[in-house]
DNA sequence: AGTGTAATTTGATATAAATCTAATTAGATA
DNA sequence: TATCTAATTAGATTTATATCAAATTACACT
């Protein structure tokens, strides 16, 4: 899995020793003794660190007659340096999924807008929740009545469709008047 | 201290379960209960997870009601796969490096190219050997006499220098036969 | 005030890990 | 083969941490 990978990553660079080592090669490489001096540490504690190291490819060695130069394996650090970076954008996949949604809404609503039924599978009811409530204005508060005539233009269940806006968090009710929530706590219909 | 911040980061980020939350943080916010029951944990060891995260600043909450929502702060994780990726590059170092490398040739030089004599400060020396094996050719075993005669063109003290070149990792010896190391194991001037 | 829900704190347990000293191994050199 | 140097392994100690059950707190709603 690729998940432990990463904290196997993670957890060795988690450490103080181990992150002075690192930018102790980075600077170039250096043997055993030299780093335990440096840091004030031992060589036995050296060892144990390298290997750790040595476990998640960060570092390599090269033996030079009777001492070992570890180098810095740099490609791991900017590899996992990126995969850190990406792990937030879920914004590229908003792309591909463009075309998916416009059909499933196609496949839904009517020429005229109105929905023609609620889809079971959860996915595609994210899709046409998130379409109705685009129509809604962010900040205004909405008395019940006027929420229920809003989704009536839409299906004539507005009692149901009007709880799973509150259950999947598009809105927010507050003594029976409802407000828009922050666009990023909307549910996401996951692809 | 910059090493400490990246310390925590690290050490947070190398535990699978707080992993898996970022993951799941990162698709839309969620309130606690969620993340445990979505990971298969009980509550208290969520608000444990919670809690270190919110020390390194990955993530912040809002109150709904009664239920905390878990956002993820995508900036500090950006921000640390910055400092990741940069850490490895001493090439920008390098460039502001050059004016003062040329400065200290032209200062221990002659203008035939002799050294005038080997400079007591360690970063200069540096520059100094660095210079000198420049033009030795890499690859090519050089006997001890041809690198003695080699070095003489510079300088008369061809001992010293000569065990400079192996004490500095410039060059290493077999049967008293001497050989260019790959430059990235040289001794390095620290500006 | 009283009730319910979600989160947190407390205390216990079990596991992992960093570091050291002492002993051992691996390679180079004479 | 004997010896030197550098690295590693083994074993012990100390500290940190992930997790849970049980008790408690914090809000919201009635």
């Amino acid at each position: 899995m690729q998940l432990d990978r990463m904290v196997a990553f993670h957890k060795t660079m988690g450490d103080a020793t181990r992150l002075r080592i690192v930018f102790l090669l980075a600077a170039g490489p250096l043997h055993g003794q030299a780093i335990a001096g440096k840091l004030g540490l031992t060589p036995p504690t050296i060892t144990h660190h390298m290997k750790k190291m040595r476990d998640i490819n960060v570092i390599y060695e090269r033996r030079e007659k009777n001492t070992i130069y570890f180098y810095l394996n740099e490609s791991v650090i900017k590899q996992q340096a990126a995969v850190l970076g990406s792990m937030i954008s879920k914004d590229e996949k908003r792309g591909e999924n463009l075309a998916e949604k416009q059909k499933i809404l196609q496949n839904f609503f009517t020429t005229e807008g109105r929905l023609k039924n609620i889809p079971a599978q959860r996915k595609k009811k994210l899709v046409v929740y998130e379409h109705l409530v685009r129509g809604l204005q962010a900040g205004k508060k909405y008395p019940e009545k006027e929420l229920n005539e809003y989704i009536l233009q839409f299906h004539e269940d507005y009692a149901t469709i009007r709880r799973e806006f509150i259950i999947n968090h598009y809105m927010y009710r507050e003594n029976s008047i409802y407000e828009l929530n922050p666009e990023e706590m909307w549910a996401k219909a996951e692809y």
